[in-house]
Order: structure tokens, then C-alpha cells, then sequence
DNA sequence: CCCATCGTGCAATAAAGTTGCATAGACCAA
DNA sequence: TTGGTCTATGCAACTTTATTGCACGATGGG
């Protein structure tokens, strides 16, 4: 959940054309505190306004394209969407329980590493470092 | 690659029997030394002797139950496989290419993580930390 | 008004992986 | 040897997740 993030703003802010699906699309990942998939953001959208799974598909491409969303690996099949690193939103991995698919956000502290000393000796372009710790979340425990 | 790696012994370890294609896969990702997706595999395995693709995926699935393969996630849509660390072969980050979709096995020094002192305050359970760097490889560069 | 562009919907398609079912060989007990 | 059971494999069908092609309506500038 982002409370300082004006998610209008920041379509605008990236040039984009602010339209009912795209904030709609912004607000619920911002107002999660955990990434979702496609299917769960397409299926909260529906609950307030239909949508077409195909939109939502192209609107999450787009927002990971302008970087406003982060697209995340699951040790499962489908990609689960995020707000992307800013500066409310320092980058930080993700715990992914494999038993019921609920990804938690670490704390940033929590596990840290350093890839800016790594990046300048590496011969290639890094975009992004994704840290990902799979397991089975406290509640799947019991 | 894996020098020191016996593949059968690797298989009879694991109380798994040991039969052509599960040697013949774990061999194809043990003698690669970077991770390759199913359908690779698949092809390699193809060019030696027929296999049915089914086939690879369940040994795939079955030598990844075991432990003895390690299925790593990219920022595209297929798993990619190689060899579970193991005394020979410690942990590592791993590089994805999003051009041409090779991955590199990165130095386990180049980036470190303490994850055992998380995992001790982490209220679930920790099966694997999967670290990997997206961006472009030097080939697709220039 | 005309035209171009853009956002969206809908149907079809694609990519990656999984499941159901049949069969052939291995193994074992009688 | 026979009969029974189990396992690894193959093949077809299917599922899940995502993408593409095409149409259409809205918008906005000349
Ligand atoms: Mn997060
Ligand atoms: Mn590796
Ligand atoms: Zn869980
Ligand atoms: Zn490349």
C-alpha cells in the first residue's frame, strides 16, 4: 500500500494518458500491500467495473514498460505485479509461499546486497536484481 | 558443468533407479554450464536418441523433488533447470538475458546474501533464496 | 466534417506445462 | 514357467497463462 503516491500523478508523471482502466489498474496494486497476479487484479477490477482480461494484460505491459509497475517472478507459473522501486518504495525482496501463492514483501533492511559494486565489473546491462525466497508462509505452517 | 559429478551415483543417492533418460537428462544439464529450459533439454536429448517431452518434464519434476536439479526462474515465461547446489557446487546468482534468453551462472562470491540470519527471524520456512540479475548479456550489446 | 490515433473488447492463437490412459518391461511370489 | 504387480515411458488431450489480430467507438486537430 502506497499512501504517498498520487497514482494519477504518476501516469502523467510517465507521459502516459490517464484513463479509467489504466488508474483502476495503478490503484490496485498500489492499494495492495503484496503483489498480485493478473487473474487477482483482474478479478478485483471486476468486483467495481467490468474490464476485459486482455486490458488488463496490456495495461500491466505497459506500466511495467514505463516503470511504474515491477513484474515478479514466482517460483510458480504466473507473474505476480508490484509498484515498482521509487522513492517511497525502496527495491526489496519477496518471500513466495508455494503452498497457498500469497508473495509477502521483505523488508528492505532484511536482506541486502550489494549489486552497484557487482554491476561495474559485470561486461553486460543490468535492468533489474530480483531476490525471491520460496518456502511456506507462517500460516500454511500449521 | 560438473567434473566431479557421477551422474548415476547422483541418481542412486537419491534412491532414485537409474534409467537411460534420467541419466541422459540429469547428463544434459549436469555437462551445461548454464541452466537450460525444458524445451532445450528436449532438443539436446532429441539429437542423441527419441525421448517424448512428456518424459522430460517428469524427470525434470522428479530429479527437482529429489534435490539433485534446481529449477530457476527467469523474467520470461519458462523455468530454466541445472544442477542443485551440492558440496560441489555452492549457491549462486544467476544472469538472464531478456534478448536472447541465455542465462549465465554468476560467481557465488560476486554476490552475497545472509539469509540464514533472516531465516531465524522469518515466522515460515525457508526452502531456497533465488537471486537473479535481469538485463541485457554482453553478446546482445553491442 | 475528415482523418488519424488511441484505448478497449472479443475471438483466436500461442507457449509452457500437466493429466489420463495404454503398454511394455522388470521384478517377485507361487 | 506362470501370473500378478509395479514402474517408466509414450501419446493425445487438456489446462493455464499470456499474446495477437482485428474491429469499433471516442477523441481531437486540421
Ligand atoms: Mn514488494
Ligand atoms: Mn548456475
Ligand atoms: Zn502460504
Ligand atoms: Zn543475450
Amino acid at each position: 500500500m502506497c499512501l504517498q503516491c498520487d497514482y494519477e500523478s504518476l501516469l502523467r508523471a510517465s507521459r502516459l494518458d490517464v484513463t479509467d482502466n489504466r488508474r483502476r489498474v495503478l490503484e490496485v496494486i498500489g492499494n495492495n500491500s503484496y503483489p498480485l497476479s493478473a487473474a487477482d487484479i483482474f478479478q478485483t477490477l471486476q468486483r467495481s467495473a467490468a474490464i476485459n482480461r486482455v486490458t488488463v494484460y496490456r495495461i500491466l505491459d505497459l506500466l511495467v514498460a514505463h516503470g511504474l509497475v515491477e513484474r515478479i517472478s514466482t517460483g510458480g507459473r504466473a507473474a505476480y505485479f508490484g509498484l515498482a522501486p521509487n522513492e517511497h518504495h525502496r527495491p526489496h525482496p519477496h518471500f513466495y509461499c508455494k503452498r497457498c501463492g500469497q508473495m509477502e514483501c521483505l523488508n528492505p533492511e532484511s536482506l541486502t546486497l550489494d549489486s552497484d559494486a557487482f554491476g561495474k565489473t559485470f561486461p553486460g546491462r543490468i535492468d533489474k536484481v530480483e531476490v525471491r525466497l520460496d518456502g511456506i508462509c507462517k500460516n500454511c505452517m500449521r
